[in-house]
DNA sequence: CTTGTACCCTGACCGC
DNA sequence: TGCGGTCAGGGTACAA
């Protein structure tokens, strides 16, 4: 669940907190969250007494950056979460540590995930710059104009709603802010995506824009499992226009929210005011 | 190249 | 009270 306002609102939390911290000690409690050819011997070994020059975000992976240029990547899926303190701050929230990084402060990073669909590696630059080069942009950079959503969507059969979760593509959205921009733009998410005018590529554009902007603002959308550095909710879930309201009335024109399945995944949205 | 589908995982939830 | 079935979905592997 985590997509970029999340992820960028744990960046941000963590930041401030780890920045200039050098690693003394890493724990690894479940071996599988350490993504393969990565093994929990090698990544423990890499990261243990280095420094954690930079926090970073690349769609929705978090970065660590590591002395000696190594990056460590951290990918959420659904129910990855960090806390930091001296203990665990609420071990009824994080119930299940994967990972435990003691800190040059006294502190320590805990990494909890209930489902272990989240994962844990160390790349080197060279290779974090590689596969970070076949993302699609940052919808929040400069480089994500009108015309890069245009090249994204041209010639596209698949449904616009799958082409703005396909992260080769645009970086950072999923199911909750795909559906939730394609509403605010008016957009059905079963059309095509090469099927959109001009005019509704660059209305799309600024519902992309808005919509995460403003759930990075209200520092992301706790619906289910999300939460921030220790355990902090977010508060954009009282703004869901679409997600998660099959039955209820739109907020716009007032027609019951729908909900149909593409690839695999619940895409809510107003028959209404979606034509 | 594109597009679609199965899989991973556990807990919450629902109907009986 | 328990119990089985379904669902949540990001990324990846793989098939067509």
């Amino acid at each position: 669940m985590p997509e970029l306002p999340e992820v960028e609102t744990i960046r941000r939390d963590l930041a401030a907190e780890l920045e200039g911290r050098s690693v003394t000690a890493v724990r690894i409690h479940q071996p599988d969250i350490v993504m393969p050819p990565d093994t929990p011997e090698a990544f423990a070994r890499t990261v243990r007494d280095r420094r954690i020059e930079a926090l970073g975000r690349r769609a929705k992976y978090l970065l660590l950056r590591l002395s000696g240029d190594d990056v460590v990547q951290v990918q959420l899926r659904m129910t990855g979460r960090f806390a930091l303190g001296t203990s665990l701050p609420d071990p009824g929230e994080f119930t299940h540590v994967a990972a435990e990084f003691d800190l040059d402060d006294g502190r320590t990073l805990f990494y909890d995930d209930v489902r272990r669909l989240g994962g844990l590696r160390v790349l080197d630059a060279e290779t974090w710059a590689e596969r970070a080069s076949r993302l699609g942009p940052e919808p929040l950079e400069e480089g994500f104009t009108p015309a890069a959503l245009a090249e994204a969507l041209a010639g596209r059969e698949a449904p616009v709603k799958n082409v703005l979760m396909d992260q080769r593509r645009v970086a950072g959205i999923g199911n909750i802010y795909a559906a939730e921009a394609l509403h605010a733009a008016g957009v059905d998410p079963r059309r095509a995506g090469g099927s959109l005018s001009e005019d509704e590529v660059g209305t799309l554009h600024g519902a992309i824009r808005t919509t995460l902007e403003e759930a990075l603002a209200a520092a992301g959308t706790t619906f289910r499992d999300y939460r921030a550095v220790n355990g902090r909710s977010g508060r954009f879930q009282s703004r869901l226009r679409v997600y998660g309201r099959e039955g209820e009335p739109c907020r716009r024109c007032g027609a019951p929210i729908e909900r149909v399945v593409q690839a695999g995944r619940s895409t809510f949205f107003c028959p209404g005011c979606q034509g």
